[in-house]
DNA sequence: GATGAATGAGGATTCATTCAT
DNA sequence: CATGAATGAATCCTCATTCAT
């Protein structure tokens, strides 16, 4: 990577953060981008070279988080089902809250021209998600952790469904529903609850 | 009620029925005061006479639909827990579907001016919705259903959050997650599962 | 007409004399919106009350004196035609000078957006002045004052391009080319020659 | 010339071919500087290694086509000076067209910086064609072919109002007014009725 | 209660141009 | 000569809201 190429990257990342800290405090609506340009200490039209609009930053600010998720489930191939599950709902509770309310509400948005964005950026978050889920539970049936029969399709759509609940509550109780504080005891009492029945018998 | 003042509910009603075709088709953002004024054959002004202020409709019209549920429970009260969960749910999912996709992301919005909004309206709506699933469970242990040990607190989050998270599942995966289709799923496999420790023998 | 719609009018009329004076000294493209309606007295978005575009009100600011033209033709139904003609586009290079460089400029702008301007304006003035300059022709015909072989198509394409001419020689000379002045100078060397051999002796 | 300075003329060739191009289609003011150096296969910068401003592409497009009317006058001194002026005016509108409504239409703009732009450009190009237009007419009357006292000047001028003139019917018209088609009947109409009385009798 | 002309704050976006590499 | 990241000026237009009629 030439020297150019490195000071391009670095500007990108100081507006990349500068975005995220604004947002979290004030509100995706209720910053502008100079606000953003002035943070990262660069001229407003900078913005432009790295985002085609205002949206598009928001999309960039929840990648790296959610991308370390990824990373650790390696990390814990030896861990049983339940734990890893546990440990992946955790992680991604903790992802919601690190991006904060703001940053969540903006998920939902409207998209605003879908003449101009072909692929559905929000559909490209929940697909994505939805895989990674996916692929934990396919993964337990390979290894045999799971039997054969476990209805892997409704049992991911319910921990999505159960995640994404906690954010909406998180986002519509105005801070009252504590999301980390609910998803162990929804660990607890649900996912011995559906699982048990499939888990293989352990010698 | 005098000539005039049931002249003032039709004009409400009209601008509230022109909105929600608007929005839905929309969204909130995309549409303006003038649209739905127009649509409704009043004129701009006369908006300000009913709402205060352009997001005020959002609220209004998503109100008439919900009221209807909690109608229908008064009358399922002989039902058995499991199907009036499962009816509630339905039902629940039924208006978010009526009021569409836009409608819905615009009740997790960002509250435009807290200065001049006391009361937060999206914890209302959260609020009003957990309360009524916590009376159902309340009335079960009251009249014997549940046993008196049940989680109910717990039991309340769970079952909002996975309506929530279907309603926010459905918004952000593009019309992909056909939320009737998955709350008959959820239902059958959970519903059960969560509660049947809990059901009071029956004689 | 109310007295609102009265007061309406004026604050039309007003934004156009504060457009015609600030293009004239300025040009279109110097002077921005908010100039027009500080000068005209109201408030910035009120030009969109009146004015879909910055652009619209260019053609209204020379509607006005175009059409007196039209007027003053009637008037003059006895006078020879050489006379009438030589008058017409002398009135014509009048507006021409009246309106200004700058605005006669923005006649052969490019339209903008299309697909929202499904007539074209342009097209309109061009198509107004070769209808006018044709109805003197074959009045002419008409009456007797000018043989029925006369080719009227013709002349009256030759005077428009005339006219024109002048208007875009004015504009690229930077003022070198006094229109008003050639004006006489063409109508004299041309008129006769042109329509000689098709004007009916007179006894 | 050195490998380099080849280079360099290439560049700026497929700068200008590019900027035609994109001007024909879509006007000077819908594209960008950086649309032209795509076309053209080479960096934004570029551009300004060539051209001061945007603005300066303009002329040199228009530069080329009427470069080669000059060359071939030349090369018709014996035709007559009705064929010669004939020809002129069809060639001059051939250039016209080649250069397309948008680019003529550019010809009348604003000066944007009269400041920085000491010589006005718009009037260079009118001086040009006048100056061209008078020489042909001053050698005919050098060589004998039209008589000493012929006005000279005022013909000049009546010939690029004509000529101008079709070219803004032609920019007004929105491509009703065919340039080329109304040149030969203007010419077989008009010239031998001007000239006509000025020609020296040939033996 | 209805009207619609007037208000004016508000911000994203474009893009010609520069200049260090 | 070529590059392309950085600059920052420039402004049109929208639209929620008010209020005199």
């Amino acid at each position: 990577m030439t020297n150019r190429q490195n000071a391009a990257l670095q500007t990108k990342r100081k507006l990349i953060a500068a975005a995220l800290e604004l947002i979290k405090s004030n509100g995706f609506n209720a910053i502008n981008v100079e606000d953003i340009t002035r943070e990262a200490g660069v001229a407003k039209g900078t913005f432009y070279t790295y985002f085609k609009r205002k949206e598009d930053i928001v999309l960039e600010i929840s990648r790296a988080p959610f991308a370390e998720i990824a990373d650790e489930l390696e990390a814990m191939r030896a861990l049983p089902l339940i734990d890893k599950l546990s440990h992946y709902v955790r992680r991604f509770m903790q992802c919601v809250q690190f991006c904060g309310i703001h940053i969540c509400r903006q998920w939902t948005r409207d998209v605003l021209d879908p003449n101009e964005v072909p692929e559905n950026k929000d559909a490209q978050k929940w697909q994505y998600d939805v895989n990674m889920l996916q692929n934990i539970l396919k993964n337990a049936v390979q290894n045999g952790e799971l039997k054969k029969n476990t209805p892997i399709d409704l049992f991911t759509h319910i921990l999505i469904c159960q995640m994404y609940g906690m954010m909406t509550c998180w986002c519509m109780s105005d801070g009252k529903f504590d999301p980390l504080d609910w998803t162990d005891r929804f660990c607890a009492a649900q996912l011995p609850a559906l699982f048990g029945p499939y888990l293989s018998v352990k010698k």
